[in-house]
DNA sequence: TTATAAATTTAGACAAATCTAAAAATTAAA
DNA sequence: TTTAATTTTTAGATTTGTCTAAATTTATAA
C-alpha cells in the first residue's frame, strides 16, 4: 500500500522532473513540499524500498517505471477533479486546487474512470493543464510559455503552468483568462519582465508570471 | 484540527447510540471500528481532551454538543456523496459505501454545500438512510423496522439502516430493494425470523436482517 | 457476600511522518 | 589544490495511532 504522504512524494518528483529520467535533489523536494531536507530523505529511503524511485544518495531521485505510473495516475486524478469543481458545481478557476489536493487521493479505480466519462473525457483542466488519458497518455500541446515569445508577436492564453490560488487570483486581477488575447509589446533586458496588451488593454509583467503563462500562436 | 481517525470514532460512537444522551461502551467502539479497546480508550482520551465527547472511565462516552454536530456533518458528507455516485455516475447501491468511507473526510464547506445544492437538496440516500441538513436536522421518517411488524401486515421497503457492501448484495439477490412489496406471512418465536413475500415471491429472512430494513406501512 | 468472569484501562512497544542539530559529502572559491 | 560554502545525510526526538500483555475495575454467580 502506497501512503498519502508517499503520493504527494512522487507527484512533487514528477513535477520538478521535466524528462522523466533526470533526478531531482533533495533540496528542490523540500521546498516544493514546504518541508525539511532531512524529512525528505526519511521519506526516499522509503519509496525506494518500494521501488518507486531510484536513488543514489547525495545525487538525487528519479521516478521508477511504476513510481512514474502512479504519479501520472495522481495527476489525473486531481485535473479531472478539477474539471467537476468547475464544470458541475460552478466553482471558479481559482478555487479547486486546494479541495483537488484532497480529492486526488481517494481510492477507486472505477471512480476515476467513471468521473472520466461523466465529463466527457476531457483533454485539459480549468487551467488548460494536459488530462493523462487512462493508459497515462498525457495530449500533445503546441503552446509555448509566453516569455519565449519575441517582441511584436502575439497568441491567445491556452493554459497556466501553475494553478496556486494566488497566482490565479493575480492573474484574474489582470483580466487574463484562458482564451484571453496577448501582444508583446516590449521585451525589458533589465529584468526580463514584458509589456504586452491583454485584449488591447496594456500591462507590465514579471518574468516569474510570463513563464507560467502558455500562449498558443496563430 | 480534527484528525481523520477522529472522525470515524466520532461517526462509530453516534452510530452506536440511538438517543444522543445515553452513553457507548468501549467494546462496542472497538467492535464497530474493527480495532482493540485499548486503542479505543487512548483515542477516546485524546477526543475527551478536545471536548468533543463526555467520558467517565469505565463508564462510556456520549457526544457532546460539539462532537454531535461534527459527527452529523461526517454522516451528511457520506450519504451525499453516496447519492452522487448513483445518480451521476451510474454506480449500483452496493458499491458506493466503501467510496463514500473516504470521501466523507473531504475538507470544504463549500464543496459539501455546492454538491447538495448540485443533486437538489436529497433527503435521502439511495439506501434510504435520511441525510441531515446544513443545519444538522434530519428528515422526519414514518418508518418501521421490518422485525416489528405484525403477522399479516404490508408494507413498502423504503430504506436499510445499514449499508454494507455485503448485506446489500444479499438483499439484491432477494430482490429486496427500494420500494419492493413485503407482506410478513409468518413470523417464526424460535428464532425471531420471518416468512414473507417479496412482491408476491415468497422467501425467509433472519431477524438479523428484518431488522435492518425499513417498511412504509400503507 | 465472596469468588469468578467480563470489561476496561494502563504499561510498554512500534511504525509512520515529521522535526532540530550535528556530521559527512559535494561543489565552488581562493 | 586546499579551503570554505553548500547540500545532503545521520542521530536522536516527537506526535499520532495502533498493538499485546498485564493490571484494575465492574458485573455476575455461587
Ligand atoms: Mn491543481
Ligand atoms: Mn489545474
Ligand atoms: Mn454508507
Ligand atoms: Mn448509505
Amino acid at each position: 500500500m502506497i501512503t498519502l504522504a508517499e503520493e504527494n512524494y512522487l507527484k512533487a518528483i514528477l513535477k520538478l522532473s521535466k524528462n522523466s529520467e533526470d533526478s531531482v535533489s533533495t533540496n528542490a523536494i523540500a521546498e516544493e513540499l514546504d518541508t525539511k531536507a532531512s524529512s525528505v530523505t526519511d521519506m526516499i529511503k522509503k519509496i525506494t524500498d518500494k521501488q518507486l524511485v531510484d536513488y543514489v544518495p547525495y545525487r538525487g531521485v528519479s521516478l521508477s517505471k511504476s513510481g512514474l505510473k502512479k504519479a501520472i495516475e495522481i495527476v489525473r486524478k486531481h485535473r479531472l477533479w478539477e474539471v467537476f469543481l468547475v464544470t458541475k458545481l460552478q466553482f471558479k478557476w481559482d478555487e479547486v486546487h486546494d479541495i483537488a489536493e484532497q480529492l486526488e487521493h481517494i481510492k477507486s479505480q472505477k471512480l476515476v474512470d467513471a468521473l472520466d466519462a461523466y465529463l466527457g473525457y476531457p483533454q485539459h483542466d480549468p487551467h488548460g493543464e494536459p488530462i493523462p488519458n487512462k493508459d497515462g497518455q498525457f495530449p500533445k500541446s503546441f503552446s509555448k510559455r509566453l516569455s519565449e515569445l519575441e517582441k511584436g508577436s502575439s497568441g491567445q492564453v491556452v493554459g497556466v503552468s501553475q494553478d496556486n490560488q494566488s497566482f490565479l487570483q493575480y492573474l484574474n486581477s489582470l483580466n487574463i483568462t484562458l482564451g484571453a488575447s496577448i501582444s508583446v509589446i516590449q521585451k525589458i533586458d533589465f529584468d526580463d519582465s514584458l509589456e504586452i496588451t491583454i485584449n488591447n488593454k496594456s500591462a507590465h509583467i514579471s518574468n516569474d508570471v510570463a513563464r507560467n503563462l502558455l500562449i498558443k500562436q496563430k
